[in-house]
DNA sequence: ATGGCCATCGCGGATGGA
């Protein structure tokens, strides 16, 4: 079994790239779950069809030109939760869904955490915010789902090993204590990094900036993340940053992860 | 040293991303 997350920044732009991934994850291992974040459309513009023809279902949360999350699976979705329950938002950042049944079933939780832009900014407060309104709501969640994997654009990076400069980038975004602290905390909840799972070279990132040949210098970060429960880290067997589609015509920012479980 | 890119909306240039 995959699961993957990529952040595709505009499906309108990247579908064709989405489309194309999967065919070649497909030579291997199809993946059965990938969640995209950052779609940038409305509902009424989502390419269900063409997802459809490629033999994909899907569920989607979308919102005109910012935001958006989309789950395309093999199987169908069940169980569809859109957004954080009680917590109101105008934007749309988490999709949830479970696949398969009974023992085999497995329920995804699609993520578009918040930016925040610097700390101290209101985008700041409202990031921390939804992130304690997310912890509450997957409490709930991991006492319903012994299978559960949480994936997505955290924009947060655990520590100095997933930043490119650690000691330029202190306490800026993404790299702030506080921010760092919420993400334990959702650890602490009985997760774990999927990626520390595994070994990896350093400088490992999902994320590199447009500006400054980011890619090409590798001056990145990792801030796209696969968390799984206790059952599915058993069955973990790989996780891994695929680096490709980061050097097509017309990039997305970032990579996307995939998680292969036995 | 600074900011250097990209998508969106919409048709110039602001906003947001990270």
């Amino acid at each position: 079994m995959k699961l993957a997350t990529w952040n595709i920044n505009s499906l309108s732009v990247r579908l064709p790239q989405v489309l194309d991934w999967l065919a070649k994850q497909a030579q291997t291992a199809p993946v059965d779950v990938l969640a995209l974040q950052e779609i940038k459309l409305s509902d009424d513009k989502f390419p269900a069809q063409a997802f459809e023809e490629a033999g994909y279902h899907a569920a989607w949360f979308g919102q005109k030109t910012y935001n958006g999350v989309a789950l395309v699976s093999r199987t169908p979705p069940f169980d569809v939760v859109r957004n954080i329950p009680g917590f109101p938002d105008e934007q749309a950042r988490v999709i949830a869904a479970t696949y398969g049944a009974g023992d085999d079933a497995v329920r995804v939780i699609g993520a578009y955490f918040p930016n925040g832009q610097a700390p101290g900014s209101d985008k700041f407060a409202y990031k921390m915010r939804w992130l304690q309104a997310l912890r509450e709501w997957l409490a709930s969640e991991l006492g319903q789902h012994p299978r559960l994997a949480l994936m997505g654009d955290f924009n947060i990076t655990f520590d100095d090993a997933d930043v490119w400069d650690p000691e330029g980038l202190r306490e800026t975004i993404h790299c702030t204590n506080e921010e760092r602290a919420h993400l334990q905390a959702l650890i602490a909840l009985g997760l774990h990094d999927a990626h520390r799972l595994f070994p990896h070279p350093p400088k490992t990132f999902s994320w590199w900036d447009y500006r400054m040949l980011g890619f090409q210098k590798n001056r990145g970060m990792r801030i796209d993340h696969i968390l799984v429960t206790d059952a599915l880290k058993a069955r973990a067997t790989g996780c891994e940053v695929d680096r490709a589609p980061r050097k097509n015509p017309q990039p997305s920012d970032h990579a996307p992860v995939v998680l292969t479980l036995a």
